[in-house]
DNA sequence: AGCCAGGAGATTT
DNA sequence: AAATCTCATGGC
C-alpha cells in the first residue's frame, strides 16, 4: 500500500484477478485490473466491483455513526483524525477465522509475522512487476494438513488444532459463510460461532464485524480496544469490561465501527 | 529479564 | 457460575 493506492489479489469463483485500487481527487476510487487474469465479461467485472464494495464497506451510510461519534467523548477525536475511514473487511470466512485465531493472545507484530508465514507456506503466489501477491490458503488445502505441518512455522499446537478443526468443518460443508448468512439473528449467529472449538466471544465478534458485517458486533474483551481507551482517556490502567460497557452505551448499533476507529489509535 | 500480547478451553473452587 | 490454570511464542 503506497498511501493512496493498494493492490490485492482477489479470488472469485476460483478465478484470480490482480486488482489495483487508487484514489482520484479525494473523491473517487479507480479500479484497474492488472496481470493476464483480467475479467473477460461484464458480469465478471461487476462481480469484482461488488466484491470491492463489500470489502471496503462502501455502501454503508455512516451519517448516523458520525452524528453519534461527534458527541461521544471517546470517539470524537478519532473520527476527526480518520474522516471517511471504513471498516475494512475480510470477505473470506476461512481467512477471517484463521486471522482471528492466529491473533489470539499474542502481540500484533508476532501475529502479522505468523500470518505471513502461514500464507507463504501454504498458498501460491503470482508475480507482477517483480512483486509477489499471495492468495489466502484454502480450507480444502488446510484440511489435509496436520498439527506437525503447522508446527514448522511456530504455530502452537492449540492454534493449529483450532484452524485444522475449522478447515475440516468447512470442507465437510458444516460451516460456511452462506449458512451463517441465512441465520438473520445476530445473537443466534454469535452462538453458532461460539459453539465451534477455538471460537470464543472475541473471535466470534471479530468475524461478525469483519466478515459477516454486523455493525453491532463488539469484541469487548479486545486488548487493543482496551489500550486505545486507556490512551484516549489518559488512564493509568486498562479499563474493565464494566467500564467499557458504560463508555460504549451510546454506540448502540455502531460498536464495530467504534472499535475499528479506536484500533487506528497508536499508543 | 520478566511481563504481556487484538483469548479459549479445561480445571478447580 | 465464577475464579484460576494452561497453553506457549516472541516483542519490548
Amino acid at each position: 500500500m503506497i498511501d493512496d493506492q493498494i493492490i490485492k489479489l482477489i479470488e472469485l469463483e476460483s478465478l484470480f484477478t490482480l486488482v489495483q485500487i487508487s484514489v482520484l481527487k479525494d473523491d473517487y476510487l479507480v479500479v484497474e485490473f492488472l496481470s493476464d487474469s483480467r475479467p473477460k465479461t461484464r458480469v465478471e467485472k461487476e462481480a469484482l466491483v461488488a466484491y470491492i464494495c463489500e470489502w471496503l464497506d462502501l455502501n454503508r451510510d455512516l451519517t448516523s455513526f458520525y452524528k453519534m461519534a461527534r458527541q461521544d467523548p471517546l470517539l470524537k477525536e478519532v473520527v476527526e483524525r480518520f474522516p471517511g475511514l471504513r471498516l475494512v473487511g475480510v470477505p473470506d470466512l476461512f481467512e477471517a477465522l484463521c486471522w482471528a485465531v492466529l491473533g489470539q493472545q499474542i502481540n500484533l507484530n508476532f501475529a502479522y509475522s505468523l500470518k505471513r508465514k502461514f500464507v507463504e507456506s501454504f498458498e501460491e503466489s503470482i508475480t507482477y512487476k517483480g512483486r509477489k501477491y499471495w492468495a489466502f490458503p484454502s480450507y480444502e488445502k488446510l484440511a489435509n494438513l496436520s498439527v506437525e505441518d503447522l508446527a514448522v512455522i511456530k504455530m502452537t499446537g492449540r492454534k493449529s488444532e483450532y484452524i485444522l478443526g475449522i478447515a475440516k468443518l468447512m470442507s465437510e460443508g458444516e460451516l460456511s459463510k452462506e449458512k451463517l448468512q441465512q441465520i438473520k439473528d445476530f445473537n443466534h449467529v454469535e452462538k453458532e460461532l461460539i459453539s465451534i472449538r477455538g471460537i470464543g466471544p472475541w473471535t466470534a465478534n471479530y468475524v461478525l464485524m469483519r466478515c459477516l458485517r454486523y455493525p453491532e458486533a463488539f469484541p469487548i474483551a479486545d486488548v487493543g480496544l482496551m489500550n486505545a481507551i486507556k490512551y484516549q482517556l489518559r488512564m493509568d490502567r486498562k479499563p474493565s469490561s464494566e467500564e467499557i460497557l458504560k463508555l460504549s452505551s451510546g454506540w448502540t448499533g455502531w460498536e464495530a465501527y467504534a472499535t475499528f476507529y479506536l484500533w487506528r489509535v497508536r499508543y
